[in-house]
DNA sequence: TATGCAGCCTGTAGCCACTACAGGGTCAAG
DNA sequence: CTTGACCCTGTAGTGGCTACAGGCTGCATA
């Protein structure tokens, strides 16, 4: 298949695929006589991995040491659980921050009365860090 | 106060309050016959309101409009009420993403009983979509 | 056969919000 | 007089793409 199909395939954008294959997270495909980029079933499959993780928001790097682990399945699993772990514990760390985040800017929105900028809470909230409830 | 004073008094790195000049977010300040920067109380005042805005997660861009606001103290007000309130929108949809992923990490997670990664539940559930419960 | 147009190629530059140097000048203490 | 902390400018790198410019290929239609 040619790039405009994986790309339609998996839902990758075509210069993001090119990019994947730069920085050698997908092998270079076989080449056509136009020399067109052609992928079989084993990219697609990679390039899902691949796209999958990002979803979850893996960084580049990780999916490169969980790619490795997946291409060598004589290896220790530990790994991909470590990653996998660590990755969940940020996310959750995330969430707590945005929410302590969100919980700021609803007491920042909700004093807005309208009327002139001299006198808006909301500028003034932003300016003093002082009136916020907690660390953010 | 020189550069490094006002770096340790706003908990800004000397790097970025330079960047914050280059860009024009901060005003360019006087200098001393040595050429250091020498910062007074509303350098100080002004960094501090993008540094706050900044932790809350605003943009530069955002942050433009609202010292600008902020500089127009005869202004109507409601244009910072609509920025804070759409980053409020902001906030609020990246925390229920994040926590869906969480939840599919979760999953994932849980299902790694050691072993070779031939085996593991971890890279087999990264690359089949098809395994998630739910978008994300 | 000509022509148009979708699709592919390489290479480079831009995005955001910083961060990290390299290579130099300034100033006060010991 | 040297040491070391601090400051200066300018440029390049980060992550993860995205957006061209400028050119080639392949197929359908007039």
């Amino acid at each position: 298949m040619k790039i405009g199909e994986l790309s339609r395939a998996t839902g990758t954008n075509i210069e993001t695929i090119r990019y994947y294959e730069r920085i050698g997270l997908l092998p270079p495909p076989a080449r056509t006589d136009a020399n067109y980029r052609s992928y079989d079933g084993g990219h697609r499959a990679r390039l899902s991995f691949v796209r999958h993780s990002r979803d979850l928001g893996f960084t580049i790097e990780e999916i490169r040491s969980l790619l490795d682990l997946s291409d060598h399945p004589d290896r220790d699993c530990g790994e991909a659980d470590r990653i996998a772990t660590r990755h969940l514990q940020q996310v959750e760390e995330k969430i707590a921050q945005l929410s302590a985040l969100r919980d700021e800017l609803q007491r920042i929105v909700g004093r807005c009365r309208g009327g002139l900028a001299g006198d808006c809470r909301v500028i003034e909230a932003l300016g003093d860090h002082g009136q916020c409830e907690r660390a953010h």
